[in-house]
DNA sequence: AGCACATAAATTGGATCCAATTATAAGATA
DNA sequence: TATCTTATAATTGGATCCAATTTATGTGCT
């Protein structure tokens, strides 16, 4: 797995025409830096200078600052008036948060999702599990595990949901995954996969909506566990300092 | 502008000293265009020049490209390579794909709030309502709408679900209440809300739920008739040109 | 040593400049 | 006249340059 970021976000999947992807520089930079801070090569809090991107991706430093500016939008980046950038970090309550905002869309695309599926979508996720069930490092794991939770939404026709449902897991994998790769294994969440599996089977939306909303909250309750544990983890994501 | 020494950053060296404010110039124009954008003021297609948006904010064409891109990320505008930007606009089925979404994030932020709303809350929400009934432009209208259903969630101590949800009312409402303001009246709508509204008084999490869905729900129903009956209203959002 | 203050280096926000692409207008041709 | 071709103007993407602010460095003083 090199690159399970990248191509997660195109805007214009295959609209391309004509001749040539044309990417324009700024474009590039931004998926590039998105992939590193997502998959956590950019750590919470690295400062981000214009000119050591400009140069590293041999640029000026006008394209970098326009891709800065949109990871900013995103929520990826923070920026401090003539300081610069940095990686943005989230506090524990802001964990909660975009959990909470995963129940919200995950359980609403999985209602509008289930009913239409059709036997081909529950082989892909049973695939999806048994790949889970395979992967060794973490990274693989995670990626199995945002697959899916996208495929339960994945025939709710409503692209911009899945769109957004897959940025708020990329967005809340990179604190939650690392925090928990060790104290849960990941045989719990698997064995929660095959019980919304089997709902998703019986067409049961109720089952899969509560099984779902109760898969995520047991997420935030080890978090919490995890974070009472050692407070003093030098992974966690400390509230972005406010500018104050 | 034939200035060459003008300067556009504030030094007021004594009356920096508060921490606050200080707005780069990017974020001005961005807050600028964005509410231009959303109150409907620059139309949907509307071709957003670098060179003419630099000359109105008395800026270079940096600080308006950066707000440009930073709007793209926002889903407000759209870039095509080497042809500017124009303002975004959404089909029918985006527009619907944005209802769904508001059905999860608005019901889903009534669900943690309404539990803790306080007499105060209530108040507050009945006030709007009035002002609601009050108005008389279709502004005033949509912003209290708007208002009523922030205020459903605003117990919900969760911001972020809070801003994303105020982010996609902003974005529909350009599209529905020009449509909707002459077909509907604002009656229907208004005995909706004092219905959620009794519903919240009674804490009946269910109800406030069920009744918020089938009353976005209705909206939907209601941009369909329209779109329906005349099918070539020159307001109506077309699909933003795929490049193509 | 430790601290205030001045000074220099980094680094950002913004402006101007240049090259490449796209849109527009004029002229030529059938 | 309509259409194709070509020259020309707009306009964008990117590079370089400047001014202002922050951060690092160093110096003098108690």
């Amino acid at each position: 797995m090199d690159n399970p970021v990248s191509n997660h976000f195109q805007k214009k999947p295959g609209a391309m025409t004509t001749t040539s992807a044309q990417k324009a520089l700024h474009e590039t930079i931004r998926t590039q830096l998105r992939y590193e801070i997502l998959s956590g090569i950019l750590p919470v809090g690295q400062p981000l200078k214009q000119d050591a991107l400009a140069q590293r991706f041999k640029a000026s430093r006008i394209p970098v600052r326009e891709a800065l500016r949109q990871l900013e939008s995103e929520g990826l980046v923070v920026h401090h008036l003539n300081r610069g950038a940095v990686v943005a970090g989230m506090s524990m309550d802001q964990i909660f948060e975009m959990l909470d905002i995963r129940i919200a869309l995950e359980c609403h695309a999985a209602k509008l999702s289930v009913p239409n599926m059709v036997e081909q979508d529950f082989q892909t996720m049973e695939k999806i599990l048994e790949a889970y069930s395979k992967a060794e490092s973490v990274q693989e794991w995670a990626e199995y595990n945002r697959r899916f939770h996208l495929a339960l939404g994945s025939a709710s026709n409503n692209r911009r949901l899945r769109r957004l449902i897959e940025e708020f897991c990329l967005n809340t994998d990179r604190y939650t995954h690392v925090l928990m790769s060790k104290a849960t294994g990941k045989e719990g969440p698997q064995s929660d996969h095959y019980r919304i599996l089997e709902a998703c089977r019986r067409r049961d939306v109720p089952a899969v909506v509560q099984l779902l909303e109760e898969h995520i909250t047991e997420t935030k309750r080890e978090l919490l566990a995890i974070a009472r544990a050692g407070d003093d983890r030098p992974t966690l994501a400390r509230p972005t300092p406010t500018m104050a």
